[in-house]
DNA sequence: ATGGTAGTCGCACTA
């Protein structure tokens, strides 16, 4: 069975739940992350979801920032996992049914990390890696289990590749981009063998956005954007990415400029081929 | 070195 799985921030699910449900209607995912939901988890608005036939949601809620939701047409097994330091509500850890077995589909808003990019000066910073650590810890630890099928999504405000930002040189100093956090976040995927599924599809030597700021004017037009979000697949998935026929991996940047107020993150989608 | 915009719990914080 083929399942199709996508990725987005949001910036406030309730004030752009129309723009999830065209979304979910023209691009039809299996499985969407959500992330910066920005409300707790008694006023996500979960109605026009399951009307949709999307009736499997899971959501860690915080009132007014950060906040992630896993929203599914196959039903979602609730996994007890912690990855943030300070408890917040950044993360949702699922089991998916995929026919007879399933997937893991770990659902992450990694911190951004404030502006200093030095853990001794900016907690956030720390913060941030304190946060990397422990997933890397997580991982590697059930790395043993090499069958796990493990799918890991969302915004994790590191644009780690020179072309996953517009200006490498320019951008060693800013947060999102500096060697310590890139090679932390390569630590990790490495540790599983996690496979980048954006890049797979996309030579390095080409640009790859996901995030063009709401800052300065017109920051399509200069293309002034970064690959701060990813879909990262365990080695049992390995072969299954290269679904035949269409493009099994999609980054959706018209959805940057589809609504006069979008996200200033773009979705993407992977489908997986679980036969293969 | 600074400021630009957006969203939420606006009179401040996070991104």
């Amino acid at each position: 069975m083929k399942i199709k799985l996508a990725t987005w921030n949001i910036n406030s699910v309730r004030l752009r739940q129309d723009q999830v449900v065209r979304f979910l209607k023209e691009q039809q995912p299996d499985v969407l992350g959500l992330q910066e939901i920005k409300c707790l988890e008694e006023v996500f608005p979960y109605a026009p979801f399951r009307e949709l036939g999307y009736e499997h949601i899971e959501v860690a809620g915080q009132k007014g920032y950060h906040g992630a939701a896993t929203i599914s047409r196959l039903p979602l097994t609730r996994m007890d996992t912690k990855f943030c330091p300070l408890g917040h509500a950044r993360h949702v850890s699922t089991k998916v049914k995929t026919g007879d077995t399933s997937i893991e589909f770990h659902n992450f808003y990694i911190p951004a990390g404030g502006d200093v990019a030095d853990p001794k000066i900016n907690d956030k910073f720390a913060h941030k890696l304190d946060f990397l650590e422990t997933m890397r810890r997580y991982f590697a630890d059930r790395f043993t289990q090499k069958d796990g099928r493990l799918v890991l999504v969302g915004d994790f405000n590191i644009a780690p590749h020179e072309n996953d930002v517009w200006s490498h040189k320019q951008l060693l100093k800013v947060v999102s981009h500096t060697p310590l956090e890139v090679s932390i976040l390569e630590t990790l995927r490495k540790s599983h063998e996690f496979t980048d599924c954006s890049r797979l599809f996309t030579d390095d030597a080409d640009k790859l956005f996901s995030w063009w700021s709401y800052r300065g004017r017109d920051p399509m037009k200069s293309n002034r954007g970064r690959r701060l979000d990813h879909i990262w697949v365990s080695p049992a998935l390995h072969s299954a990415v290269h679904a035949g026929g269409k493009p099994a991996h999609e980054i959706h940047v018209p959805c940057r400029t589809w609504h006069e107020k979008p996200s200033d993150h773009v979705p993407m989608t992977q489908v997986l081929d679980l036969r293969a």
